[in-house]
Formats: C-alpha cells, sequence, structure tokens
DNA sequence: ATCTAAACGAGACGGTACGTCAGGTCTTGGT
DNA sequence: ACCAAGACCTGACGTACCGTCTCGTTTAGAT
C-alpha cells in the first residue's frame, strides 16, 4: 500500500498553488500516533490531534477524509510493518514465518496495536471508511494466506482439513480477537499452536 | 448477568419512593436495539434513545453506568441468545452442534450482529466497560467452549492438534472476525470448514 | 420596551424542564458590554462571550437570535436608559429637556455609545436583526420626538420650519453621527445649537 | 489577464519586474462593489472578491492596507461622485443645491448607499481604519458645508439660528441616518424641509 | 386519607468536539 | 518582480451530545 487514500491510476500533476507541507502530514501522522497510543482512541480526537500537530484543522481535513484514513495512512508509514510473504518452500515453515514476522511486529512497535484497535473502530463507526478499510488493508493481509495456501495446494502439501479461506480466517481471527477481546500475548506458545492446527492433517 | 449495578452481598429493599419502571427499562432497551440496528452505532447516542423511548436521560444514567453496558443488557435480554452448553458424547458432534446454535442465533436475530458490533466497539472507547464486557461476556462465551474441550481431554477424543485455549481462539476469533472485518455470511460451510479443522488429528 | 425578544401577547408559561438560569443570562449580557466596551466591537466574538460569562455558547444560543439580541438586551437592561417624554408644557423646553437627558444619558454610561455603536453596526451586517433594531428601537426613540411635535402642533407653538419628522431626523440623526463619523462630544454647545435651530421660526 | 499597454496619463517611475495590473486593479474593485451591492457587505470577503475578480488574495494585500480601503477607493473611483461646492451666491440657493446634488448622486447610482453603509461599518470594525476614513472623506464633506456657511457669514445672511458646524451636523446627520437606521428615501420632500430649517431665522 | 420520598418527563446547564468559513501569510510555477 | 493559485495557521461559526442539575408531576409504602 502506497498512500493510503485510494487514488485511482494517473494523478494529474498540480500546477498551480503552494504544494502541500509534508512536515504537516508528517507532525500529523506522528500526532495521531502518539495520542492514540498515549490516551486511547477516544481521545484522540482531530482537534486534540491537530493542536498536537501544530496544525490547522483545515489542514487535516484537506490530507484525509476521515480519522480513520489518518490512523490507516499512520499505520502503513510504518515501513517495518512490511510483512513479505514468506517462501520457505513448505507449508509448515511458510505459516510458521508468517506467525512469527506477523507476532514480532506487533510486539516490536507497540503502537501498532493501538492503531489496529483504533483502525477497527472506526470502520465500525464510519461505513464509509469501513469499506476503504477492508479493501485497502483487510483483504491485502487475507491476500498473503491465501497465496501461502494455494501455493502450497499446488505443491500438495497443504492438509486435507484445511483450505485457504479458513486458514486467512483463523489467522487474522486470532489476531483481532486477541487484539480486541482478550488482554492474552501474542507469544510463541500461541504460534506454536495455530502452526500446529494448521499443518496437522490426518 | 443480572442488572448491571454491581450490588455486591446485602440487596437492601427498597424503601420509600417510587419505585423504578420496569416500562421505562425496557423501551430504553428496545429503542438502543432499534437505533443500532437501523442507523448503526455511531447514531446511537443517549440523547436519542432517550427521545425515542420517552424517557428522561437522567432515567437512563439512573439505570445503566454507561451506554455498552445497555446495549448488553439489550443482547442478553434477548432470551433466546442462550445457548445450551452441548453434551452429544463426543467432542466433533459437541463442537459442531455448538457452532451450528451460534451461527443460527445469528442468522435468525439480525439485530444480533449489530448489537455485538456495538458493544467491542464501546468496550474500546470505554476500557472500564471493555472490562465489564469481557468478564461478564466474553469470557462466559469462552467457558463453553473449554469446558466442551476439557470434557473431550478426559474422554480422549481431543486431538492432539487441538487444546482448549486454542479452540475458544479459533471459534470466537472466525466469529468475531466476520462480525467486524469481513461481509461474509455464518453458513454452514464455515461450520464444516471449522468442525473439520478442529476436530481432524494425524 | 420590555424583552428585546418580541414575544407577542401572551407568553405561554413554561411548563417542563429546568427553568433557564437568570444569572447565566445577566452573566451573558454584562460579558457582552464588557467586551465591548474594553476591545471594541470586533472582538465580541460569540465564543469570547461564553467564556467570558463562564456558560456555554448553547446557553446564549438557546436564548438569543443573534448577536445583535444580546446587545440590544444589554442596553435596554441599563434601567436609567429610559428617558421619559418631557412634558414642560412648551415645545422649547421640551425638545431642550429630551436632549439633555439623552445627552447626560451617554455621558453617564460610557458604555453606551459603544453599545450604540456596536447595535448599528450589527444592522448593517444582519439584516433580519436590523429590522428588529429598527422597529423595536429606533422607532421607539423617533416616537418620543414626534409626539412632542404633534403636541406642540396642536399648542400652536411648532415653528412653521419645523415637522415632526424632521425634527426626529435631525436629533438622532446628529446624535448617531456624533456616535459614529464624528469624535465631537455631547456637550451643552451642542444642545444649546440643536435646540435653537429647532426652537426658532420666523 | 493582460495588462494593456496604454496606461494613460501619470507615467509611474518605472522599475524593473514584472508592473502591478491596473487591470486586476479595476477588477478587484469591480468586484467588491458588485458583491457589497448584491450580496450585502457581511457577504464581502477578501476571498469572495479576489475568486469574483479572478485575482489571487496577495494582489488585494500588495493594493490596499484593509477592506474598508477597497471599498472607499471603489467609492471614489466613482468620478460622478464629485459634487461641486455651490456658489450661488446666497445661502439660501447654495444649501439647496448641495442638498439636490447629494440626494441626486445617492440616488442615480444605487450601489452608492450601499457603499457608504458599508464603509461607516467598516469604520468601526477597525479602527485604524476609521481614522483614514473620518480624515479623507467625513472631513471633506464636512468641509463643503461649513465653506458656503462662513461664505454666508461673511455676506451676513446665515441665519443666527445655524452655525457651520450645527450645517454639517445636520445635513451629513440626517444622511447617515437615513442611509442606516431608517428606510425612507432621500426626496425633495426632504430636501425641501432640510432647506427650510437651515435658511429660516427669527 | 394524608404524608414522604424517590423516580419520572422534560429540558437547561457548562463543556468538548465537530466540520466549515474566512483572515492574513507563505510558497509554488508561470509571465 | 509581479501574478494566480492555493496551502498554511488561527480563530470563530452554529450544531450535536456529553453527563449533571433543576423543575413540576406521579406513584408507591408508611403513617
Amino acid at each position: 500500500m502506497t498512500t493510503g487514500t485510494a487514488d485511482g491510476a494517473a494523478p494529474p500533476p498540480r500546477r498551480t498553488g503552494r504544494p502541500r507541507s509534508q512536515d504537516s502530514r508528517d507532525a500529523i501522522l506522528l500526532a495521531a500516533t502518539e495520542i492514540v497510543a498515549e490516551q486511547g482512541y477516544a481521545a484522540a480526537s482531530i482537534e486534540k490531534i491537530a493542536q498536537r500537530a501544530g496544525v490547522g484543522k483545515q489542514t487535516i481535513y484537506r490530507g484525509w477524509p476521515s480519522k480513520g484514513d489518518i490512523l490507516l495512512e499512520a499505520l502503513t508509514r510504518k515501513a517495518d510493518l512490511y510483512i513479505p510473504i514468506p517462501d520457505e518452500g513448505n507449508w509448515p515453515a511458510d505459516i510458521r514465518r508468517l506467525l512469527d514476522d506477523s507476532f514480532a511486529l506487533v510486539r516490536r512497535a507497540p503502537q501498532i496495536p493501538d492503531l489496529l484497535r483504533a483502525l477497527m473502530v472506526e470502520a465500525q463507526l464510519d461505513p464509509v471508511f469501513g469499506d476503504r478499510f477492508r479493501t485497502n488493508f483487510l483483504q491485502h493481509r487475507r491476500a498473503a494466506v491465501t497465496t501461502l495456501a494455494d501455493r502450497a495446494a499446488q505443491r500438495g502439501d497443504l492438509p486435507a482439513s484445511v483450505n485457504a479461506d479458513v486458514a486467512a480466517d483463523v489467522i487474522y481471527g486470532v489476531i483481532w480477537y486477541r487484539l480486541l477481546a482478550v488482554p492474552a500475548p501474542f507469544d510463541d506458545r500461541l504460534a506454536d499452536d495455530l502452526a500446529t492446527l494448521l499443518t496437522t492433517g490426518p
């Protein structure tokens, strides 16, 4: 993902007027991230973000269509978020690698769980943003798993009890469930359990 | 769940004054449910609920400590919500029965997904309510699965690749993920896939 | 004038709900008066008035339809504003008395010129308020002069060069002109000149 | 916008760089006049003027220190505004001529009352401009009357009940009062009344 | 049959945040 | 160097709700 705003194909080169300030964008994303991490999502008003970023509210409304889109860009800006689609040559290693990478990211950057929670809340509160969130973020994540599963199916080492959709549902279901609903950590025990479940066949 | 007000041990019989109106409580719960279902959670302000219920705001604040608690009681009031812990005598049948009952409930009462979404949102926005929600609702659900799994373990028909915690994580993880994140239905195909996954062992 | 809000005849006694706070109204009028006097009309934003009065903005919007109406009530609240229609028995004494009373009032309460200027500005900026201002304030003032002139005409001591309308135009024209356009004071010299002009006939 | 080559009368001290565009100035003044006349003073924002004139905001700020100054120049640009100081040889004729000319101007160009109102408002809102307005415009007008009165006094045909200051106060007081406060027209009846008042002596 | 006291509907209260508009300044590329 | 365009920060607008606080009005049990 690149920008968060869904620009179709050819962004017409802006011609006149003062260009938008990258500094302001950065400050807004940073302020939003910090407020969400420090004070929780309920405290992350546009007004507070603007004040903390040292920016006018209009600059925010000019740059993003909703609060969710700010958070989504903040999330994707964390470049280390990128989790490569593993290719270890076999399904068990692939799935274990994906789980380890995902869990490590969440453990490494403590703001990421906060951002993810905030994004899911915003997706429920603002259905229009919800669609963008699903399309531009959640489906990309699912695609990583289904790619692995398709590859495994072609190789023939996907257990008969597993298919691509259920694998994605289980992995991201459990991740989101732990983020939102239970205070349990993302530790190796969980990775073990999930990997075992998804790689064991009759 | 009882009332929402946590009256610990001694139930002091209220003595004087006008008793609280059960009609008002009912009207509030109905109004909240309808607004969430019709207009979405973002539209469900206390003010709108009070107006639709024909009730003063103070009557709401007298009865529930937060908006989440209203929704939680509205959810539990749907008496048919009650899903018995199955006891079919074997793990595959138990797990399949639990899944079927759960999915059927969600399909039968279309307001229930809306209420569940709203509750999860409110749990994120209001951490104090979040704790109540986890303790009084989510953990009860988990307990159903872990009870089944413990029974299966004692019987010896729990697959080696499954344990009680991961079974609960997977089942409720997938349910919540589908409620919040993907527009997919709760159909027999999903029940088949999950049951297969959780009952297949090496 | 009584309230500034043009309620026709029978104000239906409000029945339910918490009654409006007279303290808040008073604080709003005082804050508006002070800000206009101290910082000028341009600084008198609704937001500043609310803050200085220690009042929510909604309390202002609930009580007055526009900023001008606040100022108009503040002006009329200065009870000593009331200038009785004199009846000295002859036109020269009447007109001199009206001028003396009017000038004395303006000199005595230094906020009154500020309020009057602010009201006239607001009447230009907000045509709807402008109509109210003309009807409920300016025409009442004119009426005092035309009453005196009509009485004088009946008595026969109104100079042939003066009629009721031109007398009102001259008196209030000069007063407003001095308020808005020239920094000259409202002193006895001006009262002498105007009285002489309006009482001298061929 | 392109600047015509024929800049008629005064060759400005030619400097380097692109010269200021007279077309832009004209467009700004025209846009300001039209907006005030069509939509009222409250709608005449710098932003709207710039947009209507097809001009950058900076071009406006470069050319005038305040919105009032734009309007003041727009007013004085209406060349027919110029009212000669009459010299009919006697006070009654002079004063009648001045009133007739002034009233005729206001009746002929309907934007002029709007501009005058806007200028007086701006003078109240912006005290710095207010001083300029008084010095550069209002006092010039007063001077016309006091010149006539001084001449009459020297000739000896100024009524004893009139002096130069009160004559100016009355004439411009009534004009401004009618512009700002009452919807009455500037007709011959008013001219008759004022002329009679100011020319009748004992 | 009154009295007492809490709950009731209504709605005003001081606040926070919303999304928009305008003010006056600044920064582009183009003429 | 000036221009049109437009982004920048500031601050005010009028609205929606928040959770609290009065009002006058029920409505029960205790007198």
